[in-house]
DNA sequence: CTCAGTGCTTGAGATGCATCAAGGCTAGAA
DNA sequence: TTCTAGCCTTGATGCATCTCAAGCACTGAG
């Protein structure tokens, strides 16, 4: 008999191969032995509470999370410069990769609400992959995509208007929600006005008029952080609009 | 006897175990037989010219770059939006990761000088580091290093004065050659006032503004593209100072 | 209930930077 | 040499957004 880690409740019922995230996780693709040693590899640590942060910058690198539900923001601290947040983790999405190589994290981990996490040691992690290389492409395209991602929010922050960041925004969003079956029009705002503020290089005055003219011109419609998506299109054409600043029109 | 194609000369002096970038590379801590296999896998084309395009955005990915000379940028055209420079790349820099798991290449890639480039082919990628720990480890170090780069430069771009971002960028490049083995102080522009706006999110007057000013303030000299850093400390002061927008104060 | 704290909204004014416009400098072509 | 084209600089002006300030709504504690 072994005792389980006050840290670590027994979700003994969880597993991988009945998760609903599992073709959306680090686990896609892999089957039978593989996706056992898996399995048996993470930890299923208790649930975090709104507020309560997961990793400390600073710390020690040693794992990836896969969120299962709930959601996290990431918050950078440099210097004598105000905190910034410089992402948001949904359902289904991998957490950490910024890690990796580094020797320690590169900001904090904070749970945006009730929040349940997977945790895979990266160690164990490194030695699956010699062993499959399904696994191991499933991280380096991850990877990949996470620089994409951070390349198209470069762009976001560079040169365009407050209206075109909101707008993309939400429709990322969206289609983050929308790709994880959720309602793509119709979902929950789990951070704050600052929070948004902060990700998308705004302050937070802006952020609420900006979502004050978005309501007025019936874009959305809005009750504190429940938002509701009603012309989403226009939204995306916003998002996309040439004339942003630095477009010489 | 083999043919060599055109756009491969035959630089058959060059070898990895020889090149003075072999500890920064993909390279570093490979040795012998595995070293030996990578060094045969690579490809060392012809020297690119200044604005000669070594790949095409919507180019189908297939391999990842080390400069060895020269220098390169990489150029986003999103819809109607205006060209954005996203990256630029000095020797020794890892060239092409953004398009790993994405099927396409995410950008050019531009020479802004003569440049030379060694050519790694990422399906023989994988397969290599499939054998080796110690290079599959290198990759993954180098995706979350560029990845902490992203960070970096979505926490200057969102909510840093004009000024900050334009010392952050010195004293970052300064760094870069450092390094490399190159003067921190004393450094060629390769780029643009234009290129350099664009990566910074200003417009091209503000960055020759910036310049000027800094000038005034005996931080840096100027002639042309070949830059001096007078006050390196000063810069680093500048660009990591508590005050920028939305700091409160 | 009151009170304090937090998050959000709204208004008024200040400002940093983009934009528009003009001119200078350099390099290459004729 | 002159002409042209890029690239860069400098000045004047306008505007998007930040900042400051006030007030409202909600929540939890006492």
């Amino acid at each position: 008999m072994t005792f389980v880690s006050a840290r670590h409740l027994p979700y003994v019922g969880a597993r991988c191969e009945r998760c609903s995230l599992h073709s959306r996780c680090l686990t896609m693709g892999l089957e039978g032995a593989v996706l056992a040693d898996f399995d048996a590899m993470l930890e299923r640590p208790r649930p975090l509470k709104r507020g309560e942060t997961l990793v400390h910058q600073g710390d020690r690198f040693a794992n990836l999370y896969a969120v299962r539900s709930g959601s996290l923001k990431q918050v950078v601290a440099q210097g004598e410069v105000r905190d910034q947040v410089t992402h948001f983790y949904l359902p289904g999405e991998l957490v950490g990769l910024d890690g990796i190589g580094g020797g320690d994290c590169p900001g904090n981990l904070v749970a945006l609400e009730s929040t349940y996490v997977c945790e895979f040691p990266f160690s164990r992690l490194e030695v699956l992959m010699q062993d499959s290389s399904a696994l191991q492409n499933r991280l380096f395209h991850t990877m990949g995509e996470e620089l994409r991602d951070h390349q198209r929010m470069m762009c976001l922050l560079s040169g365009r208007t407050a209206d075109q960041r909101m707008a993309s925004f939400l429709s990322g969003l969206s289609e983050r929600f929308r790709l994880r079956g959720y309602s793509p029009t119709c979902f929950y705002l789990s951070m704050s006005r600052g929070d948004i503020g902060s990700y998308l290089g705004l302050a937070i005055e802006t952020v609420s008029r900006v979502l004050g003219r978005f309501q007025q011109q019936q874009l959305i419609t809005l009750e504190g952080r429940q938002v509701s998506l009603v012309a989403l299109e226009k939204l995306r054409r916003i998002a996309e609009e040439g004339a942003g600043r630095h477009s010489g029109g």
